[in-house]
DNA sequence: TGTTAAGCGAGACGGTACGTCTCGTCTTGTT
DNA sequence: AACAAGACGAGACGTACCGTCTCGCTTAACA
């Protein structure tokens, strides 16, 4: 199970790895793995065998590599030879640059967005989208995520993958937090929560992808603004 | 004047094409560039000798590559061998596949994408999302606008002209309607007009980019409700 | 008929290049060849607009580079980077490295090698065997030889080139030579010309590729004494 | 002493393994050479612990694929995968695929190749001659000489092993049985034997390598007819 | 009405990067 | 410690396009 391919046609779950290396070596894990060792194809790398530190290399070149020139310029060969590792190290663990990306600004993700309930929904929401405008304008991973989702207009499992690792976990759990505020009366119960998470992410993503205005925590606050308040004008303007 | 390399890199202006086909050739504007020609460099290329049956066949084996095989794949020694054409006849007129993928885009829009004031923000509002919606799915020019988009996180010039030529005459005319409606009292005046098009037209392009969900005209209705009536508990519901 | 790929896949027939750059441009023979035109695969290269500069320079690389480093490790990368050429440029011209060397020492040989029949045939056989056995020596081409029949071991139509353009038109000659020697009653009729020329050509390149002992021109005058008088003993010795 | 490096990068005398395996384990000679341990480099095998029958499997893995796929497609990662061996085996004990190879010749050759003298010259050299060719034509081991030799043109220590195993001590055993038949009487004697061997043997490799013709044991008679008679134009004839 | 200069189709060119292959070494766990 | 297995750093392979260039050809504007 952990072996085998997965949509993005990672020879690996990532995440596995890192369970792995948490662990004892030969522990029950290890062994239960072996059982299922007969699924996998031939071709298949062990994860067991993998390197850390050329893995954690790659990443590291990558995230550099791309702040320096672009995600587009930023090629695999450059990857490589930065990282001090063989092209085919790369090719053997992920299936393209933007499935590297992807790892990478996941491994850097973590410790960056949070998530917290504080009671209050609007604050809470503020502070998230402050937290992501940050990240997306940061001059590290900014550039990460914006070849990420260009790379992703033409790499369907890219942006799936992309999706379920980044984006989806966030959404989701910022649609039930909405639902939950409706239910709990905090909000109007008749609101698309996946309609506002389309707004108000949609609007971050908008500036950043389309280049229209830089992206700056004000507009957090207006966007809030709007979102909480309406456009409606108010009957007691009336 | 017309002959400039403007910010993009073309080598001329698109637009005076246009005027220069719909008029007689050789007439005096005609002439009138020519003594400017020594104000150029000597490899601008002169537009008056332009061969409109290309330029036709180069825009039209974009979209039809673009559509076919995405964008990405969509090379230029592709187009031009699709379009019966030289590369040279590209790289003579057009800086980028980008540029082409614009103007292509650019030609298809005129007709597509309306504008009109019915007195009424959100009905008007509505009626021009969906068919933005429209476009966006369309299976000819969605993953010619989706290329330009991803082209645009590495070609800054790119996305300007994008931007000037497509994104913002529309998104200003918004604004501007916007703050109108806010003048004549029909919508609340301490909204920001700027986010509420990010919003808006966020909301749309999250989808096209992020690949969360398809875009459908009926997100367009919860989106606009939501920034009609807002998230706020109405008072009467207390 | 000129441009169609032979035997060994080269894309064109090297001598025609030699003639077309002798050749006025625009000239009957040029016109003559378009007439074929329809003759030839989309993907074969227009000799014509072939650089004839490109083509030494790889020529040149090709024959230092193998004499440095050997032929094996001439890569075509490395005859690229010191031809200042693109790698494409070779292969689409030549199907391999072998073909390009062959080639080059196709070039080499014509100043080199020479054939003349001054009626005594043990003489020019000797005089012809020691040029042939300096070329063999040579610094320059004795590599690229060794080099060529190596190759030749595991590509058939490298072999088939070399036979062709170098090895056949020698040994055909010399055997037609000693068959004219037979009809004159210079030696005797009842030897088999190709198997002189086995054993004459075999002793040099028996040392060349087996490198049992250097080759030196005093092995042929051995060679050709015992050719001349055979083995067995002279009746007035008994 | 068996355990040093030579000429060729061998790890081992392949004879001492011979011996080796004819022993009982852990006998007097094995012993000793224990005591010569110091002597090696840290990293030199111990051929006292060798694994027989991976031996035997590389040997034989090796001779299969090269008559299958050819010398130069017959991979070293092949070989030890078709013998069921890791790649390190094979390092372990041989410095190149070639090394391996010749062993491979060397087992296979102890028992075709005779060498007898009945006293008359020609016929025991015509009958060795045609058991060489018939060696250089088959299937299985004509392939693995033609690659040795070709391997031998850019690898001097290959070269040097081959020579010193299967080469010379042919070639140096005829040459001294010419000797000794001129000095019996048998032949003249102002011929020189290495060059008698140089194009006796030469003969059958120019066809083998060169492939101007299939070599055939007729070749064989016709060459030592000339070599016998001599070209020269027979006195009674006059 | 012939001259001439630019656009054109075609595609060769010097390059870069791709993704694959094999090399010879290193590492891990088994025998 | 040799072994099977195979990950690793290294780098060449042959291919695909890039953007520039050069070649004849066609096609106007001018002379």
């Amino acid at each position: 199970m952990s072996d085998s391919h997965d949509v993005m046609g990672w020879k690996h779950t990532p995440g596995d790895r890192a369970r792995r290396h948490s662990a004892q070596r030969g522990n029950k894990t290890q062994r239960l793995a072996l059982l299922y060792a007969h699924e996998v194809t031939s071709s298949t790398p062990d994860p067991s065998r993998r390197n850390e530190r050329s893995r954690q290399a790659i990443l590291a070149a990558t995230v550099e590599l791309i702040s320096e020139v672009g995600y587009e310029r930023a090629s695999i060969e450059a990857i490589a030879k930065r990282a001090g590792v063989g092209k085919q190290t790369i090719y053997r663990w992920w299936p393209s640059k933007g499935a590297v990306a992807l790892e990478a600004l996941d491994e850097s993700l973590a410790t960056v967005v949070d998530f917290r309930d504080s009671g209050h929904l609007l604050d809470d929401l503020a502070h998230h989208m402050k937290a992501v405008t940050q990240l997306l304008s940061s001059t590290e991973l900014g550039p990460v995520i914006q070849g990420l989702i260009a790379a992703g207009q033409s790499d369907p499992s890219l942006s799936r993958a992309h999706l379920d690792k980044v984006i989806e976990p966030a959404t989701l759990a910022w649609q039930e937090r909405i639902r939950r505020a409706q239910a709990s009366g905090e909000i109007r119960a008749d609101a698309d929560s996946e309609a506002v998470i389309d707004m108000l992410f949609g609007a971050m993503y908008y500036r950043l992808l389309l280049h229209t205005r830089p992206l700056r925590p004000e507009q957090i606050d207006a966007a809030l603004h709007i979102a909480f308040l309406g456009l409606r004008k108010p009957p007691e303007e009336a």
